[in-house]
DNA sequence: TATGAATGAGCCTTCATTCAT
DNA sequence: TATGAATGAAGGCTCATTCAT
């Protein structure tokens, strides 16, 4: 796992640089597991220092303190997202089949990603103290809206959604749905003796979702 | 462990009790405070302590350890919310009228209790480790959706609700909506500068969830 | 185990003062065997009172504090020793006999009271702080080393013993062998795979200690 | 964990390695004459971190808790006595003067390192919880009973000891006169008056015990 | 850029003891 | 004589962070 990529660069300072860039990775990696996996307070530094390849100084070098860390850690998983939501080619698709896509997208984001899910929980718990310090999230948000108003108001001239359908609104539904389900899992499934993590039972909820989110829509 | 007899009793002994009583609900209502603040690992008995009427001494007489008092505090959110949704009296209802009255409640309830929504966040974070430890609340939901499954059969005969919607996918589905829009409030409101608390805000929720769970069952 | 004995004394108080008198018994035999088993500053009071018929707070009305507590243990230790070995006729035996009567008393107590070569081993561990609060000890040892003197001169002017030997040299003799087998065990058994505790073990050790005396004193 | 290793080395790391060294000893050092003077229990890390070149956080760094670090304390005491019994050359000499060799070494490592006498009480206290957890005392132990076999039936072939005596009894008694003389020192002196603590005293017990000895194994 | 050693502040917990009744 | 509730002080241990090299 060590010095593989990047080789190829130019600048004299490649192979310190891209050292660097790998440790910092390597960091960032392993304490997005630890604060995924505790939140903020429950991270141990010298938990992350110990299952990384570098040591508990270069922490402090690179990422300055645990909070620092932390947001860079939020930073880097929203980054994340922003690539995946935004990679959706809706012009090319029908209305009713670009929702299905977005939503699927969705939907199998959070189910492949509950480390996200855990940061922004925890994210929330802080009630959103290191959100505001983490740029650009306003923007690819509003690109999100602006792609699901586009897919509602061609449903809405074509006949297919009805109209009054907040884009904000409809976005909150169906993140709400696929959030819920991975990040309630432990009491939910507990209390109800329900399974929600086999393929079967995620198929099954999958479809539950999409069939919500039309019978709304639709006209 | 629990002192809630003897209230009416008549020998020297009661007013003792009762203190004895009010010093544990009184730790309790702080610790609730508290870890639904900041997260088990974030909570600290030395605030708690401060916040009390009592002391830091008195917690670990009545609760033992920190995590104690944490499944103390935990199943007394649990206990209370029981006592909520078993309240709504369905059955001299009309099936359309009962399911409005369930998502009505119940998002009500998540708004009023956002300490509730938060431990049951952490809980999560703590993937389930002490829910097991809670007693009681299968039970609790198992009649919850014992009341769904007769409003939705009610509903399918008298051909208002379509047939087919599992009673837990459903009660997963309003909590998923109630849960999400208390939830993940810091982080939504700042990425979508939404504003998720003002009672025009929630009333418009309110009435986006009633219009998404109905036009999901409807027949 | 409750007020069984006493019962038949005269004075006024007598029920009360028998209560009293089983309770203060009572506390004592239990603190003893906490004090013995880890020590003074090992031992725990909340353990003594639960472990008591009655409470944390007689053990205060009674003794007034844990060294206090302590010292009143002490003490009915070495007045149990002291109705021992105060017990055997000497004068009666020859000299050989005696001294062999007096070297098995010695060894038996000390297999048959542990605690009382635990408590004597944590009050060495305290430099002997208390040992002198408590009242009759030195009477009680002259009287043992007067029997030793008595019997070795005894022993010397018959011929059977051999001149020289101080009898509280030999006392610390007795003391040390017989103190030893049972001080020592836990450390002595493991570090040499030794059984000390079976019946027949302890007759060999007995033996040898009786075989070492005798050759020491033998004229 | 131990970091005797590198003193020889050259590089920039020797001096910080010596001096970890120095800080551990410095730390095994003061925790000896704590545990040792107030057992396990009555013990306070506190106390030896105040009179430790270093501070607690320190002693946790090096020995992870106060068990650890009792553990580690017991360990380098016995590591201490088995380097000076092993040091005995007992092949030189005739079986007489090397039996009383071997009684004046462990006479006098017993005067001397009282602290060890303290500490094997303190274990035994603990019922010996600790001792199996060090290693290498069987090892010590069965060459220190070889010696003592090779003395006696050396002395019963030239004549000198008697048969029958078997080389772990033999220990035993030795180590019981030993031990007993400073173990039992406070609560004996205090209840004979009799010092236990002057040369000259201690030099008439000497005499007492390589006597006792000798009267028992002579032929 | 990298590392082992060190630290102060604070955290959870426990203990002997006392108070109100 | 008896009891449950309460407490201050301290004890063991951990944490994020920094220093010397």
């Amino acid at each position: 796992m060590k010095k593989e990529a990047q080789t190829a660069t130019t600048n004299a300072n490649t192979v310190r640089a891209t050292d660097a860039e790998e440790t910092r990775l390597n960091i960032l990696e392993v304490a997005t597991e630890e604060f995924s996996d505790k939140g903020l307070s429950g991270a141990r530094i010298d938990e992350i220092a110990e299952r990384t390849n570098s040591s508990k100084r270069m922490i402090y070098y690179y990422f300055g303190s645990k909070e620092s860390l932390y947001r860079a850690v939020l930073e880097r998983a929203y980054t994340r997202v922003r690539s995946v939501d935004t990679n959706i080619n809706i012009y090319d698709l029908s209305p009713a089949v670009a929702l299905r896509s977005i939503i699927t997208t969705t939907f199998d984001y959070h189910i492949q990603h509950p480390e996200f899910v855990r940061l922004v929980m925890n994210e929330n718990i802080l009630r959103g103290a290191h959100i505001g310090d983490i740029p650009g999230i306003k923007e690819r948000n509003r690109k999100v809206i602006d792609n699901l108003r586009d897919v509602l108001s061609k449903g809405v001239s074509e006949g297919v959604f009805r109209e009054g359908i907040d884009p904000i609104e409809l976005h909150m539904t169906i993140s709400a749905l696929c959030f819920y389900n991975v990040s309630n899992r432990y009491t939910f499934a507990y209390g109800f003796d329900r399974d929600m993590s086999s393929t079967k039972a995620l198929g099954r909820r999958h479809n539950s979702v999409i069939d919500i989110i039309e019978s709304w829509c639709r006209a």
